[in-house]
DNA sequence: AAGTAAACGAGACGGTACGTCGTGTCTTCCG
DNA sequence: CGGAAGACACGACGTACCGTCTCGTTTACTT
């Protein structure tokens, strides 16, 4: 990474001249709204540009790629993971494993995620942006709420909080995307209650 | 889709000369070693065909896509599930979920999969082959393991035995390709293990 | 030259595929068309090939830059040089100067030439080519007449006949294309009364 | 014009306050630098802004163009056309047509003229300081020599005094532009004895 | 054995998107 | 508050692939 651009630099400087903040979120916001339109193939930079108003340079000042371009658009609009305490950690685990389905259930996430998925296999930088920016605070915020039933005796000590949570998405993400299936609540449910009744073990 | 062209016509249908059959073996085969050096992204028809020492139009005649191509060629060398009856159901279920975790460990599957997936959003055909050809075969053979552990009395008769199969392919998906990491061998056990303690039911 | 294109290489070397020559005519016409309407400097490679119904690839697969397409357009379509034996060089030579007026005069070679000679200062190929296929063919046309007018006895022996056609080129370039104005018939029969009268001598 | 610039404003008109003056001397010089160094095409005006140290707006608040900031660095760096009355008009003109073949055959003139001409095509401010700031001031003072020959009746009364250096400095264009050769002494010499012999009249 | 029809290699074709560059204007911050 | 620094909208550049389409040539089946 560290190479010419980041993905995020923004703000100038020293000197004087300051990327045009208007712009970006512009740009960050007619990403989308092509995205959902057309779909990530079908999507181009100069098309966004254009429709954004701006100049292809411009978008290509801030981000390398419209892999990068669209995980920055995408980040940020994604609603958020459900860790209020409720006193109740059967319903706290179910509202995540809930968050969890509605995000992989999602028409845009469908359509997205695997390409940037894609791409990042021949970009290391954005495998790595895909993973910080994106899965890893959210997977950290669900696993709180693990960590609190196991904190409360209801998960076992020994609960393997984050092999739990990447079952639960990977599940919805291979029925999601590759089977273009749903995953019904009645799943979501039995899920929960399998883990609840034996969640994968650390070693 | 009753277009002009399916992905596997192969042989002519009546009198005329087909010299196809070295062609196919020799394109697809260097479809895999081109996947393996460039990456998905970067392999081009126009370069799997010069190097296959073929023209263009004799892939496309094949083959309506780069995606159709990679997928026929990926799908006849993976490695396949073991589903023999060692009359040990555990033992049996084991073998599954490892060739489950040795098959999304790999690098080729890591640099192809997320590719198709992705073209598959936009390819309702190739989305069909790539469930038909490729996911189901193998979640079928892998069910049978799962039902004869049913028959057997190991696994409980209600047990949702696809979404405990796609459970463990979406954390070895998920693991594998988005965070780009393994699935040792003690997790799997740890996976095993809790399946057998308590599976998802069926509702 | 010698490079990896040439100016005119036109039809295959031995196999198969043919440059489509329908293709190259309706290129070469196109240009011409938007060289009159827009100018040198506002013509684009990409509205020429868009106009004439062409990818930009089959542009550049036949002329290496926007001068090399403008010189070959231009080329076909002068004006001829006017050398027939009249039997009376004085009338010759009067017709090859009103020729050289005229074309100077042109518009289209006012638009044009000075941009191909501006070009071909960077550009040594298309320097060659602006010598050999524009300038020197008309130049030796035009010789003859001159010539014919020395074995006559009309002008002298010694007659430098290449410095006088260059010094009429040259003053109908330059009043033509540096002063934007015009070589009046008047002055037309002036230079040719002084050169019938007393031409640049050879040393 | 009339836009809003002219091309040679230099000191302010009113009550503001100028500090250009260092600043044009090193934009002008580094102008000359650079077409020297890279040739017209390749020059660009932030190139030049940046190694003169100074900021594009500034070059552009004083020349709206390449062409005007190229037009102004070569207009003052010419060598002068000698007009020294020596009492001896033959070598007084022969001295002008040296001058002139020496201006028409230096380097920075081949490279640049053709390109300042062209651009002039399609830019009528330009073509119009081409020709009164760096013609026109030569080309009359080249005519008082001629002009006093007339007067000392070394040519003829009728002569076409405009012509016959229009005529020379066209050879010297077309030759050293065009055709990238030069005009060496002898033919200067001959050129000047035809024209002392037979100049062109006036109608 | 000759005739015929297809499938072949090669690669040109019309397109589309790419990512870069230069233009001339506009904005920000420093001295 | 003038000027350097450079971001901005625009649009052309020349390249790379796409998927289609000719070209001759090379089989392998007829007759």
């Amino acid at each position: 990474m560290g190479e010419k651009r980041t993905l995020t630099p923004v703000t100038a400087e020293q000197g004087a001249p300051v990327r045009d903040l208007a712009a970006r979120e512009r740009i960050l916001g007619t990403t989308l709204r092509v995205l959902a339109r057309v779909g990530y193939a079908k999507a181009t930079v100069g098309g966004i540009a254009q429709e954004a108003g701006v100049g292809k340079a411009t978008v290509y000042r801030s981000w390398p790629h419209k892999a990068a371009l669209t995980l920055d658009a995408v980040r940020t609009r994604l609603p958020d993971v459900p860790v209020d305490d409720l006193g109740d950690s059967p319903r706290e685990i179910l509202a995540v494993a809930r968050a969890l389905a509605g995000l992989y259930g999602a028409p845009q996430v469908r359509a997205i995620l695997p390409a940037l998925i894609s791409d990042a296999a021949t970009d290391p930088e954005l495998a790595l942006r895909l993973r910080t920016d994106l899965v890893e605070p959210r997977r950290d915020r669900s696993a709180t709420v693990l960590r609190r039933a196991v904190a409360r005796g209801v998960l076992p000590p020994d609960t393997d909080v984050l092999t739990l949570l990447d079952t639960w998405a990977g599940l919805m993400l291979f029925r999601g995307v590759v089977l273009a299936g749903d995953v019904d609540d009645t799943t979501v449910r039995a899920l929960v209650a399998a883990a609840l009744d034996s969640p994968p073990r650390l070693p």
